[in-house]
DNA sequence: TGAAAACCTTGACAATTGTCAATGGTCAGC
DNA sequence: GCTGACCATTGACAATTGTCAAGGTTTTCA
């Protein structure tokens, strides 16, 4: 349930028993639905979440109405709003489940606390900004640099799995394109 | 010369003028010249440099060999290729001077001892980070969700300064299309 | 200052991508 | 298991964007 949490904090910071029952005691169990809402573009999201199994997807909506998504994050990684979470401001990206699973919750003065007076704590959270940061480099560098069947390619390169597990719609919308685009690039492999 | 990195170290830790003069000494002033290479993809990122004075963009080379700029960084910014100096391997992009001007460089040992023992100046570091991650989502969402008109509009809205002390050239790369496209759109409004 | 290089714009055309519509298939939830 | 909603694909066409070429301008730097 909560042990891939565990495992994931023991497998960063020098483990301290009392430490990580401290840690732990602050996060949530969180089952979820398929097409759950986490965070509305608008409110303030307050809770950051850690995928313990399932899928889910962070977008915002475009002059039409459809969705685009920014992210998309699966088991042992981390999703918030996070300038939302960490200012307690108006989100301005939504948060859906894709894949029903199971999460881990921690509250805002949890988080908060935990940072200030966990040292491994804020290490870790220093490591999950890090870690955003460098990936979202890279999936700029696709949009600033290739065409859509080049950034297709590069997916299937780097994240074969992601591409195997999500529907055409979703990683048409992660790639900036129609499904329409999407549809047709792939009979051209 | 190196006071606007003072002043921007002060105004975000409580300012002990030892722990300042600590962190002081680690950074070296850079006089730039106009296309100077600070980056060269393939090669390790040995510094990190806030910008007192000037402009820098960070691009890769797409398939055609033309540049693609993924961010530009101006005064009061700091600047790096930030997975290449944290871990010590290759960069994936570049880096370049885009108008002259002045540096303050830190290399990885000061920076990681900084890090590890000032605690104020790793408390910086992490906004370094959280800020470049909150930019990054703003710039990953204007690409999955607008077209290029929009992202025009979205960039004189939201930086119309930056927009008016860039060549044009430089801005159709930023916004990931062609200078004609650009000029054409330019036109538009 | 003068020559060379780079830049900006525009035209003509090609390639890419989006939109709308129709079809058949698949899947979630009752 | 049924059923209605959603999904994937394809065609036809429109809109957007890229490429190549040319011209006049500005900028650089020796």
């Amino acid at each position: 349930m909560q042990a891939s949490l565990e495992q994931y904090i023991r497998d960063r910071i020098g483990a301290d028993d009392a430490q990580l029952g401290e840690v732990m005691s602050h996060f949530s169990p969180l089952k979820t639905r398929r097409n759950q809402l986490l965070v509305r573009e608008g409110d303030i999201c307050r809770y950051c979440y850690f995928v313990v199994k399932g899928c889910v997807q962070v977008f915002v909506y475009d002059r039409n109405g459809d969705e685009s998504t920014r992210d998309i994050v699966v088991e042992n990684n981390w999703v918030s709003e996070l300038f939302s979470f960490g200012n307690q401001v108006s989100a301005r990206e939504n948060i859906r489940v894709v894949e029903p699973g199971q999460l881990m919750a921690i509250g805002y003065d949890s988080f908060q606390k935990m940072v200030q007076t966990v040292p491994p704590f804020e290490q870790i959270y220093r490591q999950i900004v890090e870690q955003s940061y460098v990936n979202s480099v890279f999936r700029l560098n696709t949009f600033v640099s290739m065409d859509a069947l080049e950034r297709m390619q590069w997916l299937s390169e780097y994240q074969p799995k992601l591409l195997a597990r999500l529907s055409s719609r979703l990683v048409a919308s992660y790639l900036g394109i129609s499904p329409e685009t999407y549809s047709r690039l792939k009979a051209r492999l």
